[in-house]
DNA sequence: CTGAAAGCGCTAACAA
DNA sequence: TTGTTAGCGCTTTCAG
């Protein structure tokens, strides 16, 4: 490994002067540049970015968190580590699994692995998580309303009354739900929706409702109970595709068909609606991904990154 | 931010000896232990990473370069990080793109940013990248025979030609083939599998063929060309479960169905194929990641970590 | 068992 | 424009 020193002693200039060739700040006469510039070329010199770091307290990192895998985080993550790299930054994946783990990966951002956090999907409240940002910025695909997490949520409520109202416009009186954890903020916002769109249509039958913690097998738990469902909805809509594909494969092996036996919609736009052929309506989470990422650089490097508007529509399949 | 030196100021003690209590190595009187414990927990000590990883010249970080996005990328991925957090080891992920950028990814690990990489596409040609096995261990997804860069790769011949003698067993005379790019070892393997197949068998024809550098979009024209082929072959076997099921979806929205119009294999065993019922085979892409892990942990820390075994099989819809 | 001291490789304030 | 110097926070000999 060469470093700056034996660049310094094979030139016979000082340490500092090489610096200021290698990191491209400072004045350096033409000629002395010329000279190191030489050196470091037969040297194959490479700076050390640990110095680097330990000296600028900064790694240029961001820690982007989930509990877990699912299919969408990777297209989140693409967006994500795309959007970093053209801030210089780079990304570090964690699975964080269990309260404690997610707090020890937390850490890293006080003991100054991190210099920023993302999180995708959290486990500790955020009282606690809110504690960490004294260390640096977190951003959240999350919804909190909080000043010091970022968060470039959108409100499910108009939206998921817009499909809804959509559903109903196409004739629709029974619609299921498919819906996430309870306590998540954009649960709670559909929940609201269906409650106005109930009073708004006492004619339509919303009995059908499902919560799921995790998407893994979520579909299929659901395809069984609309199977065993006593008045089975012609529309369902879902909290996420993949549970919305797993829900039409289930259904299709039990000789079914969507449509017509069930029309599906749901809310991510992922590749896997593409495949499936599933109706889905984009919330913009490749917007979202970019301006976490804005917000976070921003916060480091003290500079105000425009964000992206996010425009849901439909995706026509 | 606590330091050690803060820890020795307040308790009286060197620093030498707080380090010793932090890192846990070395003799320390129980009493001064307690002293420098308390004094920890009072100040929320929190060791500086950025330090230890200029000092002990690790960072225990792997780099995971893909040249672009891809689903089961993301499955690996999903694997991948959680087998490096069992031996405390963090992933940092890059996108590839072109060679120059490959090169400078390379280049951390030169810088003493990366500890070692794992390459699961590639750009640059061998020779290139082995030249950066001194700066660390490499492994890869990829086919490679040398002795300088690891690959847990699984010879496709006998495997596609199992899946040939298969469909063939089913009364298949016409099969279709969607193949990676030509250049790739795995693909180099498979034509020689027809090859053999065809020499086999005579009274099949195996004109339907097509390649792809790049899975996005691969199945929609590979059905385009299908739909427009003379003799349509009744089977067609693909290089990933993604590009099978966008074949799918193509025919699908065309009218057709798969099967009976077609019948689809696979090799990779991903969600999607899950999803989307296309039959695959387990190539093991899950035990390859744990094995890229463990070889890339074990050059490190100078062990030798056994590999998973690696057995194909035939996943049942 | 403990402390002093050297130093990982780089940067930046300050002086010249 | 350049060099000297003082660290960043931690680990690890080496004496004591």
């Amino acid at each position: 490994m060469t470093t700056i020193y034996d660049l310094a002693r094979v030139t016979g200039i000082s340490k500092s002067t090489v610096s200021r060739v290698v990191s491209g700040q400072g004045y350096v006469s033409a000629a002395k540049r010329q000279r190191i510039l030489a050196a470091m070329r037969e040297l194959h010199y490479i700076p050390n970015q640990r110095a680097k770091n330990l000296r600028r307290q900064r790694t240029n990192t961001i820690g982007f968190l989930l509990r877990e895998y699912f299919p969408l985080a990777g297209e989140f993550m693409d967006v994500f580590v795309h959007e970093a790299a053209r801030y210089g930054f780079t990304v570090n994946v964690y699975f964080t699994q269990n309260a404690e783990t997610e707090r020890q990966t937390l850490d890293l951002l006080a003991s100054g692995a991190l210099d920023a956090v993302f999180i995708l999907t959290r486990i500790n409240d955020w009282d606690v998580i809110s504690r960490y940002t004294q260390f640096g910025p977190i951003a959240t695909w999350q919804r909190v309303d909080r000043p010091d997490i970022y968060s470039n949520y959108l409100d499910h409520y108009p939206l998921y009354l817009k499909i809804l109202e959509q559903l109903y416009r196409e004739g629709h009186r029974q619609i299921g739900h498919v819906l996430s954890d309870r306590s998540s903020a954009n649960t709670q916002a559909r929940l609201r929706a269906i409650a106005t769109f109930q009073a708004r249509h006492p004619d339509a039958a919303m009995t059908f409702v499902c919560h799921f913690a995790t998407q893994q097998n979520a579909g299929k738990t659901a395809a069984k109970r609309w199977l065993a469902a006593a008045a089975r909805p012609h529309a369902v809509v879902f909290f996420a595709d993949y549970v919305a594909a797993e829900f039409v494969a289930t259904l299709r092996r039990a000789g079914g068909a969507c449509p017509p036996d069930c029309t599906v919609v749901s809310t991510d736009n992922s590749a896997i609606a593409k495949l499936t052929a599933i109706r889905t309506m984009d919330l913009g989470f490749r917007s979202q991904a970019c301006n976490g990422v804005r917000y976070l650089v921003g916060q480091l490097t003290d500079q105000e990154l425009a964000a992206e508007t996010i425009r849901p529509h439909w995706v026509k399949a």
